[in-house]
DNA sequence: GCCTCATGTTGAGGTAACCTCAGCAAATTG
DNA sequence: CAATTTGCTGAGGTTACCTCAACATGAGGC
């Protein structure tokens, strides 16, 4: 009750702060194509560095493998990839986008950037090019 | 294919590369205390602003009211914090840090900003003025 | 005082996105 | 060729949320 502006506005806090808007942003950005963060981030990656299996897809994204199965039944549900065998490897299925998933995929793209565009807007040049370099050197 | 490296999402792909890492960090520092990330949260709120409703609590958490109920519950089983009937309106509770949850709060906030150093750590003084003028201006 | 409507909390039940563990088939290795 | 390892997935669990409806209390109109 004192008033006391809550002096853990530490850089952490604020961070996160940071990280709720845009992720609720993010959600929004995504809800025409009625597809999960999860998803488009699977999606992302396959797109990025073609088919691969379901194991390397979880590295990817650093779950589970068998979390990975589940992200990839529920994009084949909606027909944005496809399983086929592994040629290399009879145990093993390779994953791989489908022409509409490359569609659906482009289309997130644009509406990502378009979104981050909007929630970086109010920074100038130099203040993107600041955050852009610092955040760089804390990613894994 | 190409091996463009994706240029347009990056400030907010490294945004959210830096978010893992950071929630990573965090869970971690918590582990002690047998608190999760959302109780540990709740429990700042209720230190900082003191005693008040479940609903006052989820809109400070930004939570359904029944989530608040929850979070509220599993820190009453820890003994962290207490129900009390509101004087002022009998459909009331009142929320309130118990002696064992303010210590706890305490543990947590100092190990937080333990954590936040360590990971920050890779930044000089500079840089960490900057990104915390640049995330400020970026949060809600 | 009584009726209606709004408010504060909670029970019941649901969901999304993860997890672990166990099992099966195929590959590799001694 | 037996034993071990690897790749995937079924079964079932967890966490942190959600909505919807019930219940009691509060507040305003008549």
């Amino acid at each position: 009750m004192t008033g006391e502006p809550a002096s853990d506005d530490s850089l952490a806090e604020t961070f996160w702060a940071v990280a709720r808007r845009l992720r609720r942003l993010s959600k929004d950005a995504l809800a025409p194509w009625e597809v999960t963060p999860g998803q488009s981030r699977a999606l992302g990656v396959l797109v990025r560095n073609g088919e691969m299996r379901p194991g390397t897809l979880s590295e990817h994204l650093r779950i589970a493998p068998r979390s990975a199965t589940e992200v990839v039944d529920d994009l084949e549900d909606r027909g944005l990839v496809e399983r086929a065998p592994d040629p290399a490897d009879r145990r093993a299925t390779l994953v791989r986008v489908t022409a509409r998933g490359r569609q659906i995929a482009d289309g997130i793209r644009a509406a990502r950037s378009a979104e981050a565009e909007e929630f970086f807007r109010g920074l100038d040049a130099h203040d993107r090019t600041e955050l852009l370099r610092i955040l760089g050197s804390l990613r894994d």
